[in-house]
DNA sequence: AAATCAGGTCACAAGGTCAG
DNA sequence: CTGACCTTGTGACCTGATTT
């Protein structure tokens, strides 16, 4: 720390010296130079050459910024930039604040029709630093934009000079920018989560969502047809979401109370902008900053919300997702979902002692048929044959036609118009899709989806904030009574302190509809049913935390709120996580918040996760196999998918699939971990024969 | 559509008349800049002379013919456009943006328009700023249009002033297009070549491909038969091709990434715009440069070992990395490689008391050139290297070219515009064949090999074991002593009972040669240097096991004999497993000799070892770094680098790369073992001042 | 004067249609 | 089935108006 300025200088030195500046060093402070490099960019002759150098020198020039590094970063660009693609906008200059065209392009064109007379003037100008000259001079040319119309207007109409004035003034105010966008802070767009443009029509949007909205309003006939996927209804209930479906997309958006009343324009308001600030703040904070809070934040956890905007909504459509009133939290298992048969056996069967191998056995081999949920896609897939291609209904599978989605994809990729290297192996193209097709569809549908908008989940967290602190100023600490004692006073008096074990109850009773989504899931990758009984269960075992944090951190992400640390628990209840100890090992609830948000972080798409979903369930070395080696087969055919997905998403799976890679090992910690606390937490619990399911999974 | 009319009557009475805008000149508030501006622009004896040298600058810029080419295309044929062909917007100049018409044709209209009186206006010259005053110039001109429209307005109607202001706004709505083909620049249909019509479910493909996917889509069974005659299939894969095989057609859409969600709609962003063209400035350029880059890369590729196993080298100059006496064990470093500047480094330095950071920072920075370690020694490597089965092996494969770029070479012959296999992301394949070379060498240059053949270790290892034998019976088993025992027996008497101290002091000093080893590596690295010095360190230290293990696994399998459980270490000692945890702890030394094992079971070829090697030690995601992002497009290239290797030597990277992943996934779990090892075990021991480099990494 | 938005414009793609 | 063409909706970018 301390040492750094030895440091710097060394690595200055290091910079200085090897590497080829090129002929003049760029130096921001020293006018001649910088001169210089003006007179040699307008100078015709010398073009190409100083171009390249200056390409060099600002290679060489690592983390500055600044104007000149831009500016000649955009003259290396600049030449690719044809005349149709010029706005005449931009050679005017008349343009406000276009970030995306760039002034010195303006320059440069401007440079070539005049070259002759502009480089002489350029190199007696005064000291200053190029971008501003360049920016100053266009700020003087447009000047002179408004004025000259002025004047062609009183020639033409014989105006008041009362009008004159305002209007030049009015002009003047369009001109230049001359530092770059400030851009201001805002909280992403409330209708898709995309880059918020600013406050539309009450709220915070993407330009998309605003236009979309603008064109609604225009309509005098809205008849928008819903065009979502089976669970994507609940998706765009539950927070910021994106398919083409512009019914959806309306009904958010009056969800989110848009409308032409709520119309505010002008300047932001210091009020209006430090919520919006905060409003990222708290965003930002609860991506990342749940490590180091927690140990901390689990002893302070009283502060309140301060800057949760509590939209308030009148909703006509509040139908099927009420949270009734208190408590009761309701689960919504997806519509479309044939669950009975799974969940019927793994209920019912459940009740008999059959021996806990055939427990799952008989989830396992029962859906043999499409009958069972998630399996209505292809069942047979098995060696890369893959004939049948029974996308029933499912042409549109994951239509998510996810507009903008790609615009990420387009920017990397550059041409790469050849065959990747991971595709040279036995699989077919078709297949992957397939593939992926198929298990986007058995991701979706093998999750507990929640269809309440997060305003709602928040409000719902701050209301128990309150009834916490009442709570904990009544009792003290809840957290006092420890797991232990509990278990202590329960034997002794058979008395429930706190009526804990009946929410051990209700989570014990979730975990068991997971086991039955997950073991759903893993029926439906492909192939995984051509192994043997046993290495079906073993794998699902084995896989259980994977396949269960990558099934549900979405709703983690909604459920938890970093600034209350109150949980909500799919089982519908809500927790301080202080008081969570009693049931379940705070460090567990504490580890798997923490993993969904590295999860979360990753920011991968529907598919990438179902494949990777399938991936973990398919580790032939995470667990004892008869058959390892057609285990590993198919897991590598899950692989190739997945980097399939990220190559085509981001022009090269690089880095995301170290990440995910990265995050893999760590799971393998968490499940080790979790193996332990089950053990000891939950399997005295789980006795019951109800819960025999359970228990064969802690086995 | 109301406005139309009016509008057109406007346009017609503009254009029917040759606009002279009478002899009023623009009267300006300060109009001198103004006045000279125009003039300047409007000189038709200027004229010509700045069209000349525009076009001649922008072949400076550009290779291409497009952009200002059909622009003075445009200049030329303008005059000849009839009204029609114009849009009133565009000669009016205060629309907004259209970005394919050409300002400058604009510029050109009013010039030829207006020239008569234009160049009239006095032109006093004033060394304001230049551009932007040409633009600004641009700007009146264009603004003087709907000024002048609207004085003709006047007179046909004379006109409220109240009136003018929406007038001028009214005008500028809906005049149709009938403009030329604006025709954006794209880059070729990815799947068959034609022109493209677009960017169609994420890909740049022409009309009918765009259709042809869509029907595919609609489908909701995907049966397409192949029916491409003998080599189609190839022909397909390698790059856009057409027959009237769907199949294929279909594989290379997905292929090239097409899907439902990959839809973008919309206008094109800039940035998008510019990726376009420049990927077509991209695919012109690399049609040109293809052959030379073919010919020139195959001619220097010289390099012919890749899958040697053990290198065996003849010592003569056992210098410096003198290891200890008594068994006379011989490391070696290789021979070509000018180690000393390095290590000098390391070791003299070592001594005084700089910081820690600036250790490594000089061992960074100290090998500024080429000149250093591992870079210079290729040629003697190769005559070293006694294996000749390998060879032949390899000339099996693929002939001359260690990375498969004959397969290029054979394609070579394809139509022109294929491009290159495996070209992603901007690399070549020459690109990756050098990196490959340069890794491969430096992996080598950078890893004790010991000369010694294994019989003679074996021999070894068989004699240890019967001293060993021996020993335990004389004492009982080494083991007993623990470490904890040691240490205190030592702080209380002084007296080392096994001299285990000094067998320490041998391990640490070859900890600091591997160290030095490492950063070697890593510098030869191509990117690796452009990183801050800060991050080239962090990146070293944390991939000091897996660059490590890959460095050694080799020596690791050589020198542990499972049967005998002994283990000759690189420092020259032999001992039993159970003994060594005296010394380092026992389970290190096991998990080491465990991951050497599975990473030997991999059978990686040296190359690719080399590639992972370097892969894995730029993992931005292992450590912080100031610039993650660099250091991951270097990876990312590593990664590509990697696949096409395994690609060619296994038609196909599939399990391959898993299993390399698998691998890679649980030396993270291992590099944390070993910290929490190494804090425990070595850190006690390097207090003194030459381990100081030891230390930093144990940091 | 600067910030900020409603609204407008139109380049652009999806999906439909229909004649080959 | 193919692909040219059409219709419809989207969203990037701009301007003028409105605030603070
Ligand atoms: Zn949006
Ligand atoms: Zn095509």
């Amino acid at each position: 720390m301390d040492s750094d300025l030895s440091h710097i200088i060394e690595q200055a030195l290091l910079y200085a010296s090897p590497l080829p500046l090129g002929p003049k060093p760029v130096d921001l402070n020293d006018a001649d130079n910088v001169h210089q490099k003006v007179t040699v960019l307008h100078e015709p002759s010398c073009h190409a050459d100083n171009m390249t150098s200056l390409v060099a020198a600002k290679n060489d020039l690592l983390t500055s910024e600044d104007g000149i590094h831009r500016f000649v970063e955009e003259m290396e660009t600049f030449p690719t930039i044809t005349s149709n693609e010029v706005r005449s906008k931009d050679l005017m200059g008349s343009d406000n604040s276009n970030e995306d065209i760039n002034p010195h392009i303006n320059l440069d064109i401007t440079d070539n029709l005049h070259s002759s007379w502009l480089s002489k003037v350029n190199r007696s100008t005064d000291s200053e630093i190029i971008g501003e000259e360049l920016t100053s001079a266009l700020k003087v040319v447009q000047r002179c934009q408004p004025t000259l119309q002025e004047g062609e207007l009183v020639i033409g109409s014989n105006p008041q000079p009362s009008d004159l004035q305002p209007k030049i003034k009015r002009k003047r105010n369009r001109v230049k920018n001359p530092d770059p966008p400030p851009e201001a802070i805002l909280p992403p767009c409330k209708i898709c989560d995309e880059k918020s443009s600013g406050y539309h029509y009450g709220t915070n949007t993407c330009e998309p969502c605003k236009a979309f909205f603008r064109r609604t309003l225009k309509k005098k006939e809205v008849n928008y047809q819903c065009k979502c996927q089976k669970g994507e209804q609940e998706m765009w209930k539950q927070g910021p979401y994106k398919n083409g479906c512009p019914a959806c997309r309306y009904e958010r958006c009056l969800m989110m109370g848009m409308s032409q009343n709520a119309i505010k324009i002008g300047r932001y308001t210091t009020n209006h902008k430090n919520k919006n600030i905060k409003e990222v703040k708290t965003l930002e904070a609860q991506e990342k900053s749940l490590n180091k809070n927690l140990g901390t934040s689990l002893s302070n956890g009283n502060q309140t919300i301060s800057t949760v905007e509590v939209v308030i909504i009148e909703n006509q459509s509040s139908d099927l997702n009420e949270p009734i009133a208190g408590t009761s939290y309701c689960i919504e298992l997806q519509k479309g979902m044939d669950e009975g048969n799974l969940l019927e056996i793994a209920f019912t069967q459940a009740a008999d002692n059959t021996s806990l191998e055939s427990l799952i056995s008989k989830m396992l081999s029962s859906a043999s048929g499409e009958g069972t949920g998630c399996q209505s896609s292809p069942t047979e897939f098995s060696q890369g044959s893959s004939s049948s291609f029974q996308q029933s209904k499912d042409s549109e599978l994951h239509s998510s036609q996810s507009t903008g989605l790609t615009q990420k994809s387009s920017s990397e990729s550059a041409s790469v118009t050849t065959i990747p290297h991971y595709l040279r192996m036995g699989i077919t193209l078709k297949e992957i899709d397939t593939i992926v097709k198929t298990l986007t569809e058995a991701h979706r549908t093998t999750q507990l989806i929640q269809s309440v908008p997060i305003e709602q989940v928040r409000q719902r967290q701050a209301e128990y904030l309150e009834k916490y602190h009442l709570k904990t100023q009544l009792f003290g600490e809840m957290r006092a009574i420890s797991r232990a004692e509990f278990t202590e006073f329960f034997k002794a008096t058979g008395i429930e302190i706190d009526g804990r074990n009946e929410e051990i109850e209700c989570a014990l009773n979730f975990f068991q509809k997971r086991i039955a989504f997950l073991v759903a899931f893993a029926k439906s990758i492909p192939g995984f049913r051509d192994l043997s009984l046993d290495d079906q269960a073993s794998l699902i075992k084995a896989s259980r935390v994977e396949s269960s944090i990558l099934s549900s951190y979405r709703q983690m992400m909604l459920n938890f709120d970093q600034k209350t640390q109150i949980l909500i628990t799919p089982w519908g209840r809500e927790f301080h996580l202080k008081e969570i100890d009693g049931i379940l090992p705070c460090d567990l609830i504490y580890q798997r918040i923490k993993y969904s948000e590295r999860v979360h972080g990753l920011g991968m798409t529907y598919q990438e996760e179902a494949v990777l979903r399938a991936l973990l369930t398919m580790a032939p070395d995470r667990c004892e196999l008869h058959d390892p080696d057609r285990c590993a087969a198919m897991q590598e055919k899950l692989f190739v998918c997945l980097q399939h997905l990220l190559t085509v998403r981001h022009g090269g799976p690089g880095r995301m699939l170290f990440k995910i890679m990265d995050i893999i090992t760590d799971f393998r910690k968490l499940t080790e971990a979790e193996n332990t606390i089950d053990r000891t937490y939950i399997k005295p619990h789980i006795m019951k024969e109800k819960y025999s399911l359970l228990r064969e999974f802690m086995a």
